[in-house]
DNA sequence: GAGAGAATTTGCGCTGGCTCAAACACAGGT
DNA sequence: ACCTGTGTTTGAGCCAGCGCAAATTCTCTC
């Protein structure tokens, strides 16, 4: 395979204070790939051989309890790593990663990750600052399905894909990739029915437009106060 | 203040394969200091200037909302780091800790860290490998909340919590620093009422035994075969 | 040992959101 | 143009667990 270019991780964020030689170091060890729509990228309790960065598109990071019910960890947008179970110290991935739209990723194996961070230390200064990101997320998603009601939890979960994977449309902010109500049902810990409800409550007052697998959120800030509205005072 | 002695460490797990010398270099720039029950360690928010490893005792980790509820993020025990913010890219403190019993805490200023780190690559691995955990603990949480009845989560909790602070007794084990219903309910996102039913109940069937900030379990098998209750099929 | 504060227990009524059920709408393939 | 599968909508009933309230018990202090 021909090597990679440097041009791929330039315009990341995440590697933006690399020089040229610390981007060709790091490309050494990776192939890039290209994964379809709905195809998995590694499955949960699969033991962990690699881990990745995303370059293109989104992924859906899924977790299945023993008894088949799934949850929706996280999404991973554009330039962020996952997959990255050797930093945890761990030997399988705890969830199973799905593209939900075409995406393109590069991948490393885990012999790499030693003398990457060897070599780049900032490469791995990286991946943790994403776990401990990580770790700040899951606890505050565990104090908001403590603390609020469910239409507060969707409007929440609404605003943090509009600003992670918003585009600029017409009629508002769209979620740039498919999403569907059972998906939201899974970030938040409800029911694809209550949420059904709840968007088509929203759309009657103008704040969101849906459709299939579609959501654009045409007044965030109304949104925002549904959000934060206390549940009792 | 006196050097501290190497004997602090050697007993921890976390330290079992480091050499003296390590285990010197480790307590070189850390002091040892006690704090007495119900005192605060560090606060929510509050600029993150200190590592910490809890030699002895229980700390409670708490969250609060900004309209003032309150979440226990999880229990320290023994031979665990905290407040482990550096390690995370983070320059203030997510949650409180909060001595549950008298306590004896290790700290190291965050200056040690970059150092520490490089002197003895081992602890830097230790540090993240207890965030990846972390991290591993807390979307379990998650999923638990999405998907299991209280009863069940409450069932979970007290589990675990026998499983890292158990002490056996003569009724059956029991958990080894105070623990309110109020606690357990910021444990499980339920309120102290439910939590109070529930222990009641239990305790009627002999699977508990509980008093003021006291719970033992002495039945863990039953209580086992009601975290796992299937709710459908 | 009296009093105050903190933790727990228990009853009662209510309701948010789930379950069950059925109809409907849209996309993609043949 | 039709068909099939997948996603969405909406209704109806129900119940787990919450909010509120009051009584009780335990611990600690003075």
């Amino acid at each position: 395979m021909a090597a990679l270019d440097r041009s791929l991780l330039a315009g990341l964020p995440i590697f933006a204070e690399r020089s040229g030689e610390e981007l060709d170091l790091i490309l050494q060890g990776a192939r890039s790939s290209r994964h379809e729509k709905n195809s998995e990228i590694f499955a949960q309790d699969q033991e962990a051989t690699s881990f990745f960065l995303l370059l293109s598109g989104h992924i859906r990071v899924v977790r299945t309890t023993p008894d088949g019910e799934q949850i929706i960890a996280r999404y991973i947008n554009e330039g962020e790593l996952f997959g990255i179970a050797i930093a945890m110290g761990r030997t399988t991935y705890p969830a199973s990663a799905v593209a939900a739209v075409d995406c393109v990723v590069l991948t490393w194996p885990n012999a790499e990750w030693p003398k990457l961070q060897q070599s780049v230390p900032a490469f791995g200064a990286a991946a943790y600052q994403t776990i401990g990101t990580r770790l700040q997320e899951t606890q505050a998603r565990v104090m908001e399905m403590s603390t609020e009601q469910v239409e507060q939890r969707i409007a929440h979960a609404l605003l943090r894909l509009v600003k992670q994977a918003g585009r600029k449309t017409e009629g508002g902010i769209e979620i740039d990739f498919p999403i569907s109500r059972q998906d939201i049902a899974e970030m938040t810990g409800t029911t694809l029915h209550t949420v059904s409800r709840l968007l088509s409550a929203w759309e009657a007052e103008n704040i969101v437009q849906s459709g299939r697998r579609k959501v654009i959120v045409s007044d965030p800030h109304r949104l925002m106060l549904i959000a934060e509205r206390r549940s009792k005072s």
